[in-house]
DNA sequence: CAACTGTATTAATACGTTTAATACAGTTAT
DNA sequence: ATAACTGTATTAAACGTATTAATACAGTTG
């Protein structure tokens, strides 16, 4: 389910908020879903527990989970996280394609690109 | 010219690259035009002269400058740094498009901003 | 020769991440 | 109640990297 790149500069923390972002963002982890605890966590990628209880407290911190003492840390309120992960990407996509005009790039070139994965693409949507 | 975000996680040298990149990459420093010297921009920016000299190591490892001891450090022929930096930007524009297409970001939505940015957009081209 | 250029090297400092080792608090099943 | 889980908090050490500092050397230019 988790990953760890250690090629990747940033930290791990940072690593398993990101992977678990994702996996609400796209329902994999349903709405109250139980996560890992911290140490069977900290355990199945060979890290310390202190580095999971920080990515979960920066999770917390962030809205997407809640912890209960003695119980877990659950999902939180999905609607609101896939929104909010939504209007994330979105303001970094527009970033990034004003970048893309800016240096010269063709519309015609992002929209060929467009069409691959809209058209083609991954994964079947229902 | 060159503007440090002291908030920005990333180190001080690589945003001096990443910034040197971009003047080069839309033509504001033509291909042959002198970079201020590594003691110069030290000074501008209130920084050590090792932290220029290391973002201008890199640049030119990356091929984007050359330097010639007791003149100065120029820009790199500006066809092949222009193609780099447009193959380097669409490939990451491509990962997020994707990206945006599995958190079920409808094509519509992506094509609104893209019209709207090569519609009215910044900047004028030729 | 003076005043610029780039380049190299060594040491000290600072900072953030990660580990380590605990301790405490709450839940659950036996 | 006790063992075995959960989350949470704290302190110290280790480690890597970025940055500064202080030089030194080499080449160019007027």
């Amino acid at each position: 389910m988790i990953i760890l790149d250690y090629r990747d500069r940033r930290p791990i923390y940072e690593q398993v908020v990101e992977r678990f972002q994702e996996l609400m963002a796209t329902g994999v982890l349903p709405q109250n879903s139980q996560l890992p605890s911290v140490r069977s966590l900290a355990m199945e990628l060979s890290i310390n527990p202190n580095t999971i209880q920080r990515a979960y407290a920066e999770l917390e911190r962030q809205g997407y989970i809640y912890s209960v003492k003695g119980k877990g840390s659950f999902v939180a309120e999905n609607s609101r996280i896939q929104d909010r992960e939504r209007k994330a990407l979105l303001s970094e996509w527009r970033e990034l394609t004003q970048k893309a005009r800016s240096l010269g790039i063709e519309r015609q070139q992002v929209q060929d690109i467009i069409d691959e994965i809209y058209d083609e693409g991954g994964d079947k949507h229902d």
